[in-house]
DNA sequence: ATGAAAGCGCTAACAT
DNA sequence: ATGTTAGCGCTTTCAT
């Protein structure tokens, strides 16, 4: 077997504690024995165990990352590029992430992850919508947590989330330097916050323009922001605004089902309608015309989470941050170039 | 704090070796002690600490994942898709993957990754080409490995690989199918043994057509199979073979180098010559025409990997069991469809 | 400034 | 079938 605190002590003629005490930086040990020492390590090669350090420490090293099933298995692999964001910055932190998923409907009689029952984890990222009742029960322990793209409806958490109030704006203003002035709005269940915001930031893109909103271009009645519901709310917004000149899609998803709806009807896009989406997914590029979108960077979305789990680590004291990544506008096809009306 | 063994001992007023074999499920414990013990299990809500468990036993449920940094930060991410894989399926058979970065020229002299040092996995997985004098070091420390797309060129070891001979026969028939007889080959480094089995393939199709194997159709002299050196080697190719009417390119890099090439020159793709790739990767459908190609299951591979390890982990005898993973043709409009040759 | 000793929570011989 | 005991390799008082 490798080398142990023992060895280094017997070699170094030293206790070990004074081992204990030299690896661990502790100031109190004289440069020359903290030299002895030192060499003594690395002639034996010694390295501390992990898990006989985190027995009595109570560090493990380990951060966990947590989301739901559907979030991890959904084809379009948004917290995927979140998750590797934090596997990133982790590996250059000096951390190892544990991933694991849990089932949306966690019941607080359910089984908490393993790694929480084994205590293998110092802290817990959630990643997306995660249940409360896992939410509580891990906070219930005293484990640290940091949220990303998601802030539990009650509560003050530290989080990491998109500006989608600043993304909603430029989508809007974006349609509005093309020269459109009819704007309408798709958007899903405004109980998920940052729907609500990238509508805020619609409203707030049209008042600073001086255009009137008007409530019959906005379809917010789809529950669940995806393909087909982007469809259906296409064909809504249609039938009770037949003017409209450009849709603001509250995500790329919805975008997608209004560009083929529109598609179907033969309606000119960019031309007739201009559209835009949200988020950037890879989807986006598949289709004709390519959707213009607003750019979330996913991978900067886990870093900042790693980033902000560990300063909380070392910190051991509550602070509720937020921080707010910013997004970016993507011109595509699917919107015009600016025009004279700039 | 929560719960220890001693706590379940004393509630269930017996020794903590009876609890610990209760956990073990030890089968020489009776059952009416066993379920006092459960139950006094079930009441305290306990679960053993993975660092204390560890600390005897000298398991970790943990396996790395090591690849070089090149090719975890590379645009396309294939390796990426392997190690999800790999996570996928960890969870499932209840193991946590601790991932790291390797330089791609490490020494034996350079640190090895800090999970290895502390001890913190039971296995490794290496994910691509690795540093020799790496493996080298990890075996010495008698811990199991198991090889992902790729192979040392010594030794002989348990590996989850590409089928690049089936895929290199697969791509070149669907070239014959489509009534082309003069199909060149694109290649990089012949060391490279996915390059060269896909090079087999491409000679064993032609054979099994009866169609004479022409050595100016192929360059190989290329370094290292990325775009630039698909265009440059297209270029070369042509200026040798003029006549050639498909390509088959080891991998989709090269090939969308080499499609590139041809659409300056305003040669048609696919009736004036075809093309495929290998690989599957998510630029091929950004180009116009859309490459076909070989589709490689990357996450199938990563699951095939762990799956690997763990019965090795669990058997603890050496298995240099080989895995072929199948691939897939992938037929869009960079070949011709099947004419009436076949 | 350093050492002795207790203990973290568990497993595994060895007893009984 | 169950209990006693000795560690596993480290950190951390508490002495000296």
């Amino acid at each position: 077997m490798s080398a142990t605190i023992k060895d280094v002590a017997k070699r170094a003629k030293v206790s070990i504690s004074t081992v204990s005490l030299v690896i661990n930086n502790n100031p109190r040990i004289s440069e020359s024995t903290r030299q002895r020492v030192l060499k003594a390590i690395r002639e034996l090669n010694y390295y501390p165990r992990r898990a006989a350090r985190g027995l009595v420490s109570h560090k493990t090293g380990n951060i966990g990352f947590i989301l739901t099933e559907d979030h991890f298995s959904r084809h379009e692999p948004f917290y995927t590029r979140i998750f590797l964001g934090t596997e990133f910055e982790a590996r250059e932190l000096e951390y190892y992430i544990l991933l694991t998923t849990v089932h949306p409907d966690f019941k607080p009689t359910s089984r908490l992850p393993r790694f929480i029952l084994e205590r293998n984890v110092d802290g817990v990222i959630f990643a997306g919508k995660v249940p409360d009742s896992l939410i509580q029960l891990i906070e219930a322990r005293g484990i640290p947590v940091v949220f990303v793209d998601y802030h539990p409806p009650r509560g003050n958490y530290p989080a990491v989330l998109i500006d989608n109030i600043s993304g909603g704006m430029l989508a809007t203003q974006h349609l509005i330097d093309c020269g459109r002035r009819r704007i309408g709005f798709l958007g899903g269940d405004f109980d998920h916050p940052s729907i609500y915001d990238r509508y805020q930031g619609y409203r707030q893109a049209l008042e600073r323009n001086h255009i009137p909103f008007e409530d019959n271009r906005v379809v917010t009645d789809e529950p669940y922001p995806d393909r087909i519901s982007g469809y259906q709310a296409m064909e809504k917004l249609l039938a009770k605004a037949p003017d409209v000149d450009a849709i603001f899609a509250c995500n790329d998803a919805m975008a997608l089902g209004a560009l083929q709806y529109l598609k179907e009807k033969h309606r000119n896009v960019p031309e007739e309608i201009s559209i835009i989406g949200f988020d950037d997914v890879e989807a986006d590029l598949t289709v004709d015309p390519r959707l213009s979108t607003i750019r979330v960077n996913k991978e900067e979305l886990g870093i900042q989470a790693i980033r902000l789990m560990i300063e909380i680590l070392n910190s051991d004291k509550k602070l509720p941050r937020k921080i707010l990544v910013p997004v970016e506008l993507i011109e595509r096809e699917s919107t015009c170039s600016i025009t004279e009306n700039r």
